[in-house]
DNA sequence: CGCGTGATTGAAACCCTTCAAGTTTAGTGG
DNA sequence: CCACTAAACTTGAAGGGTTTCAATCACGCG
């Protein structure tokens, strides 16, 4: 079952099979069914999860009430608050289940043991931090510069796979604007004769 | 006159005076006058820059011509284009000196060395990336949930010293507002008897 | 079948922008 | 040190994009 995992580490930073299996310990994993809570706002966030099916989010709420979604992880991608777990605060936010889902846990422990014996495995945690660098930036960029229905553009041309499993209004929060607004985007670009993969 | 750029990093990061000397051939200060530009969009980003003293800011300029900041570094701060050198990707933004600035430059060799000879400050870099995230992560919310009022209060209780240095359109551009706008906030502001420090 | 959640639509309100003056401030050369 | 100029900041009025609120529609699930 680990087998997903197993492999995507393999193949992505480099490490063993063998090393591998002597990390096994630091991992458990879990079926999570559907809309479950697995990180609770003002909780430290102790373990990071990779996502071997299934669909999860992470969101913020504001102070008048309002959620806004901070990030999407379908299959094949790690979700957590990376400032909680590294500087061991309490978190900002909350993770959930989209969908029912199989998730791996693992700690900072697993990150440094797995960083102690492979410097490959170091070299690609830190791309992974680069990496999300990268990806913050590109988003405050686009909060910066683009109206909603760019925002929107961009959103569906990087993860055109979500379009279709995840609610509407949660592109919304991720994106900025209401749902509302939302519709009225889509609206006006099928109006234009738009057409995402659907 | 490496000498502030020496004390910063083995106070914070925990390396050896010795150490630090030995890294020496990596890295050269220049003085720079105001307005000039140390990184073009478009180039690769070979070097980060310690501020010395001075000023430094980083921006992009969108497709219709206006520009936004997305950082500034006053002294004491690093300041940089981390996917540009990391991926070796051509950057996105530019890098300007707002005031006449001491820099220190180090290129991505300089970091792999220290982390090399010093796990300390292999650790110290990991934090700065962490922390980073985390700074990034902050903005990201402010922009989605606060109103131009609330990131200004935000922008002068986390950076007060800027407020009497920088030119009050660039805190505009870094808040995500014209000029105008700010203007006006501070204005409501002042007739609410709110008094910033000057 | 009916209920609840999500999506759509309309109208009014709001925040912020744009454009177009003015005013102040800062820097430069005589 | 003053005069001049350019840049930065302010202020007003009009406009645009987005939100808010409310009502309606669509659909999946028990």
């Amino acid at each position: 079952m680990y087998l997903s995992f197993q492999s995507y580490l393999v193949e992505r930073s480099g490490i063993s099979v063998l090393e591998f299996q002597s990390l096994l310990p630091y991992l458990k994993e879990k079926e999570i069914p559907k809309g479950t809570i697995l990180l609770q706002k003002g909780a430290i966030c102790t373990h990071s999860f990779f996502v071997e099916s299934g669909l999860l989010r992470a969101y913020s709420i504001d102070s008048s009430g309002k959620e806004h979604v901070i990030q999407f992880a379908p299959e094949g991608w790690i979700i957590t608050d990376r400032s909680s777990v590294f500087f061991n605060h309490p978190s900002d936010y909350f993770i959930e289940t989209i969908e029912t889902s199989k998730v791996i846990y693992f700690s900072h422990d697993f990150i440094n043991q797995a960083s102690e014996i492979s410097s490959s495995f170091r070299n690609y945690n830190e791309r992974l931090l680069q990496n999300h660098i990268r990806q913050l930036q590109h988003r405050i960029q686009y909060l910066l510069e683009a109206t909603a229905e760019e925002r929107y553009l961009d959103f569906i041309s990087i993860y055109p796979d979500l379009l279709l499993r995840v609610p509407q209004w949660m592109i919304a929060s991720y994106l900025g604007i209401t749902p509302e607004s939302l519709s009225r985007v889509r609206k006006e670009l099928a109006k234009r004769n738009f057409n995402p993969k659907r």
